[in-house]
DNA sequence: CTGTTAGCGCGTTCAA
DNA sequence: TTGAACGCGCTAACAG
C-alpha cells in the first residue's frame, strides 16, 4: 500500500506538503502542487481515508436504521429507496453511512446501541419508520447523544429532525379526490397500524375530511396488509361509496375484494409503490419521493452533526393516478 | 471522547496493558486485569474501531455491491435478504460490509472502482446478480485485486469464490415435480433475460429434462417480467401441457393469464419468494436461502482475505410447494 | 507479568 | 511557501 510518505519521497516534498495539495489547501506553489500531482499518478496513491479521518478527528458516520420486518406502508421497495437516496447523498456529502438492520440491534438497550455506535464512530442517526412501541430508540432520541434525523415520525428537539410529507394533508388531499368525482357520503377508511404515527396522522386526515364534507367515515385497521384489507373489505364496502386506504397494498386487496363481490367502488391508495402487480384499474395515489426523503434526511443529519438545531422538514407530496402501464414491474 | 490513555492512567497501568485487557491477550494477572475492566467501566470508556483498524493494519472492508435496477430474479425482498444476512454475518465476524449499488459506480471503470474501493479500506467485495454484459465488473474479478464473492454467477480464480444454488439442477427438479403431476408433454418454458447466468443454467436444467423425457420445450424469454410472462403465456400457453417458468413473478404473470384465458396449466415458479399476493392457486417453486447464500458469502470473502483460494460453493435448494396462506403478505 | 517504544497514515501547527 | 515535529487512538514488538 503505498502511502503519502512515500509520494513525499517521490515529489521531493514534505509530508505535509503531499497533504497540502491532497486537501486543496492555499500556500503552495504552482509548481510543488504540480510535483506532487505526478508523483501520485505515477506511484498510484490512494490517500486512506481511514487514517485521514482519525488524524483529523473528523469521524462522523451515519447509520441508518432500517426495520425491515416492519411491514409498514408497504414492502421493501420502499426500504432501497431510503438506501440508495441516503447512500447517494452521503457520498456526494463525503459521508459514511453504513446500514443497519433492527435485528441486529434486537435486545439491546440504548446504552449498548450507544455504545456500539460510538464505537464504530457514528454520530448521526437516520430512523426510517419507528414505531411507538420502540421504546429503545425513543429512548435514543431523547438522550440526544447522536445526531438524529426521524423519518416520518413528528419528534424533534434541538438533536432530533424530522422529516416527511405531510401525511395529515396527504391522506385529505388524495381521499378528497377520489370522493369528490362520485360525490361519496359512506367512506370505508382502511388505517395502518396502532403503534404507528402515520397512522395516526393519515387518520387525522380523513377525519378532517370527515368534519368538513360532512361524511360518515367507518375506521378499521388493516395493519398495512393486503389480505387484512381485503377481508375488511368484503365485510364493510357493500354499502360503502368508497374505500380509502392508509396503504397501496391494501388498496389492492381492497380492489381484489371488490372485484370478487363484483361490485364497483372508487379506492384510493397511499404511498405510490409501483410494485403492485396490475390489477387493470385505476386508482388516485398519494407519491411519495423515498429516494429524495432519504437524501433530504442526510443533509439534515448532517446539519445537526455540524451543531445545529433539530427542527422539522415537511417534504412535498403529490395525488397521482395509477393506471394499468404504471404498476407493470 | 475518553480514549485509552485515560483508562490507563485511570487504572494506573500502561496503555499497552490496557489494550491487551481488551484484545484478549494472556500474561495480564487476574488482579491488573480487573483494574483495567474497573477503569473501562467507570470512565464508560468505548474502543475507537477505526484506530485500532489503523493500528493494526487489518483494515479488511467488504462492500456488497447491489443492482436494484437489475431486476432479474425477482424483487426488492431478495436484496433486503441478501443485506440482512451479510450484515448478521459480518457483524458476528467482526468485518465492517459497506453497501454499494451499481448506480454508484456508474460511468466508472475498473481502475477508478478500484482506487475508490482501497481509499475506502475495502480489500474484499461480494457482487450479488453479475451480468454477463458487465465488463466493468467482470474486469474487476479479474484483476484480482479484491478477495471477490459471486453470488449466482459461476466465476472462480484465486481470488474469486462463487456462491449460489445449482441453478440447473434446481430447475431440472421443479419442472420434474410439476411435470410428473399430470404426465405432461408439451412445456412452455418461460426463461429470464439473455444476459444473465442464471437464466442459462436454469435453461440448461429444463433442456436436460427434455432430453431425459422426451419432451418438447418451447422457450421464451420472459426478462423476469411479469407482464412479458404474462403475454408469452396469452400467446402461447393454450396448446402446452404446462407453463415452466424461471422465476416466481413470472410464474404469477403467467397464472393470471391463464386464469384469464380460463383454462388451467400447471405452473412452477422459482426462487420461493413470499411477495406474490395470493392467486388463489398453489404451485411448485424452488426455494432458495437468500439469507444463507449472502451469509456464507461473507463466509467466503473472508477465507479469500486471508489468503486463501477461490473456489465454487453450491448452496442447498428445495423444491417447495406454496399455497394460499404461504404467500399472504 | 508489565511498561517503554515505535509506528499505522494522515492532518495540523509553527518555525524557518 | 515549505517542512519538521507532534499527535489522533490504538497495536505490537521488545525490554525489563
Amino acid at each position: 500500500m503505498v502511502s503519502i510518505k512515500e509520494v513525499a519521497r517521490h515529489a521531493d516534498v514534505a509530508i505535509s506538503t503531499v497533504s497540502k495539495v491532497l486537501n486543496g489547501y492555499p500556500n503552495v506553489s504552482e509548481e510543488t502542487k504540480k510535483k506532487v500531482q505526478d508523483a501520485i499518478r505515477e506511484l498510484n496513491y490512494i490517500p486512506n481515508s481511514i487514517a485521514s479521518a482519525l488524524s483529523s478527528k473528523q469521524f462522523g458516520r451515519v447509520a441508518m436504521i432500517l426495520d425491515p420486518k416492519r411491514q409498514t406502508q408497504a414492502i421493501d421497495q420502499i426500504f432501497m429507496q431510503y438506501l440508495l437516496g441516503a447512500l447517494d447523498k452521503a457520498r456526494e456529502m463525503n459521508l459514511e453511512a453504513i446500514t443497519v438492520f433492527t435485528s441486529m440491534l434486537a435486545g439491546m438497550s440504548a446504552e449498548e446501541i450507544t455504545r456500539y455506535f460510538l464505537s464504530q464512530s457514528v454520530t448521526g442517526v437516520i430512523i426510517y419508520g419507528l414505531s411507538k412501541e420502540d421504546k429503545v430508540l425513543r429512548r435514543l432520541i431523547d438522550e440526544r447523544k447522536f445526531a438524529c434525523v426521524v423519518i416520518d415520525a413528528p419528534m424533534t428537539n434541538d438533536r432530533t429532525t424530522c422529516v416527511g410529507v405531510d401525511h395529515e394533508q396527504a391522506q385529505y388531499d388524495v381521499a378528497k379526490k377520489t370522493i369528490l368525482v362520485d360525490n361519496c357520503r359512506q367512506v370505508l377508511y382502511i388505517a395502518g397500524k396502532k403503534d404507528g404515527y402515520v397512522t395516526e396522522q393519515r387518520l387525522n386526515g380523513i377525519r378532517r375530511l370527515e368534519k368538513e364534507m360532512n361524511l360518515s367515515v367507518l375506521v378499521r385497521l388493516g395493519e398495512f396488509s393486503e389480505l387484512a384489507a381485503r377481508n375488511i373489505t368484503l365485510k364493510y364496502a357493500k354499502n360503502k361509496d368508497v374505500v380509502v386506504c392508509a396503504s397501496d397494498l391494501m388498496a389492492i386487496g381492497a380492489m381484489n375484494a371488490l372485484i370478487d363481490m363484483d361490485i364497483f367502488r372508487p379506492v384510493c391508495g397511499f404511498d405510490g409503490i409501483t410494485l403492485m402487480g396490475y390489477v387493470g384499474k385505476q386508482m388516485n395515489t398519494v407519491k411519495q419521493d423515498f429516494y429524495g426523503i432519504s437524501s433530504t434526511a442526510v443533509e439534515e443529519v448532517r446539519r445537526l452533526m455540524d451543531g445545529a438545531s433539530g427542527r422539522q422538514v415537511i417534504m412535498p407530496h403529490s395525488v397521482v393516478k395509477l393506471y394499468y402501464k404504471d404498476i407493470i414491474r
